[in-house]
DNA sequence: GATGAATGAGGATTCATTCAT
DNA sequence: TATGAATGAATCCTCATTCAT
């Protein structure tokens, strides 16, 4: 039975098996990623990711169930990742409340989606056939949402669902944009460009230092 | 080759010929549509096609290059939908400049969203891996910005640009936010409360009527 | 019911229909080889043949009952030509008796396989696969063998059998060479050495001009 | 990838999977003879070899990329044991001189168009629309001639050239003619007056044994 | 006589998955 | 634990052939 090698369990060293294991396990999701930024997420075959692997075609079913399971597990380092890296200073960016700091944390922000423009077709791929994935990226919206402290802080009580929520449309219009724009380049708009018009967006949709303001 | 139906060519009547012809290609069509809004994009197989059209496999060939072209076909009698039956109002809602008139349009966009949602996982799945869908996604857009000469006439010609782009970000927003909470539901949130963020999103990010502004 | 068109019957002119008949069946039979010629015989497809033709699938099965009956007609014509362009003066070259004289009638046959390059492959394809093909070319070979009046009148009537014999094995290596020299060009050999070797060893194994020799 | 079960390796015994392997090897390579006689190549599919080797269609594709990767192997095995056991003994019957030991050994190889006839219009077949099997043809071809040590020492250094030509020559002659008249019977003539006519001919044609020559 | 449309059958590949080893 | 071998089920696509027009 397929299972997450987050089986740390005793803390203590299972040592060879144990390691061995995490090793192809890996091994695997490494090829994983390589070949959804290939193929994108439908037209991975479990073989492409073994043959990048250099693994057997059943080992791969002793680590995970199915080609779902892998991509739940690439697409959690590539979240983590997110989260950690870019998102992190988006509370201190909006609370800040000057075009500046937001303008840094969004271009902070963009450098992500250059980064993982070669994995995001199968990301947005699978969100939109796979519920499940779907949902793990709200969860991460909620999450990111959860974090803004300082800047609900400024909002008086009952205004601040509606203002979480603003924050989270926004969040998902730059996904889109930045999807569109850097990663399928249909939308053509020069990177400063999508960045001062996002950035003068968000400055309105916000309100973020109400007095300061636009003007 | 495989032809749209549309060579009306002499105008007379081939009559019973193109008639059969046509009928078939519409069978074929509308069976491809309920068959990507059962299985998707990737899933759907030209099989599942046939056999709901009950038609022969090789039939298929005779109308259709392949899968993507079929989609074509019911993408664009979507989209075509879409423009006439839903956005056609656009222009009108932003440049009436008051919140009452915004809300109506996008109740009536929300509609759309509602009664496509069988589709819109296979139409959201081919937007995200196959790039000539994510243009033809764009041009529409494009041609839908291009409509709002009373809204885009309030503001000097310098700005124009910078705000066609902000009503086509809104519009991506609403796509992303409906397709998420009305046909995944992966975003909880009451179809009422969704119209009046999103409403008041729409009043701060497209600031029409200048001296109303948010209130 | 496919029929050939040779049938001239009453001599007086059918006109209009007759001809049009005529026109679109050489129309096939044209395209047909432009087929066979690229394609070889078991890979040509009917449909190649009537895009070719630019003609209806169906009107194909008006003229002939499948791909076996429209190669017959192709195969005559070649057979056809090479008999009387290039194997017409056999019987003279041999009666004469000079190598000189054979040599000259050797290079002519030569320029036949030439020629025909291009429908080779699909000869020998049918010819190995298709009895009724082998027999059609095991007709020609015995035509041919039939007209070596002058050559065989030099024997004594009990060694004619044998002599005629050994010309047609002689043909059929030389076929088998030009094939594979000339069409497949697996057998490498300048053409000037192939004419010489060939010449000499039907000097010696035809032993025409008994007295003359080899030298 | 498939590979040809001659990767003896280390030698000593994965006997069992090695074992199984080639056993199921050989069931197909085994079939896809059966089906090469029976159907010819090009209308020899991988289904029917499958169906007779009672093997899994994938199992198929496990040990051959295609269906000429299989014919390649049973070809191979034919000219292994055509060189093997029916040529071995040409250049001592050439060099011997004698028309005996010439009737012999052609005997002897007329035999093996007898056992083969089974086979030999799908080598035919393929020899005439593959290249790649006509160059192996050739291959063998040459081998043969390269080992008529004994034949050709009997002639001055410069003459061996055009003597291994003819030896060449006659050998695709007789190729032809057993192909034609063993198998194919289009060409219609007793066993015995064949095998006469040849002997004679290549007497002739060979020169072998200058002194005893025809006569 | 010629055609457009439709069909049934079959062929090549590929994939996810499961054993015995 | 990892693997080689095998499989069943699909999928795409093409072809020869036949009608109604």
């Amino acid at each position: 039975m397929p299972s997450s090698p987050a089986d740390e369990s005793t803390g203590a060293l299972k040592s060879v098996r144990e390691e061995q294991r995490l090793m192809t396990w890996r091994r695997i999701v490494k090829a994983a990623r390589r070949v959804f930024e290939e193929h994108g997420y439908g037209q991975a075959s479990i073989g492409d990711i073994t043959k990048v692997a250099r693994v057997n075609r059943a080992t791969f079913y002793l680590h995970f169930a199915n080609k779902a399971a892998v991509f739940n597990e690439v697409y959690a380092e590539v979240r983590e990742q997110q989260s950690s890296h870019y998102w992190a200073m988006l509370d201190e960016g909006l609370t800040a409340g000057t075009k500046d700091a937001l303008r840094s944390v969004l271009d902070r922000a963009l450098a992500w989606w250059e980064e993982q423009a070669a994995l995001l077709p199968a990301i947005h791929e699978a969100m939109a056939s796979d519920l499940e994935v779907a949902s793990r990226w709200k969860d991460q919206l909620d999450q990111l949402a959860g974090e803004l402290h300082g800047y609900l802080g400024q909002f008086p009580e009952e205004e601040r669902d509606a203002r979480r929520l603003r924050v989270q449309l926004m969040v998902m219009q730059l996904d889109q944009l930045c999807f569109r724009a850097i990663v399928q380049k249909v939308f053509v708009i020069d990177r400063d460009v999508l960045l001062d018009v996002v950035c003068d967006l968000w400055v309105d949709s916000l309100q973020f230092s109400r007095e300061s303001g636009t003007s």
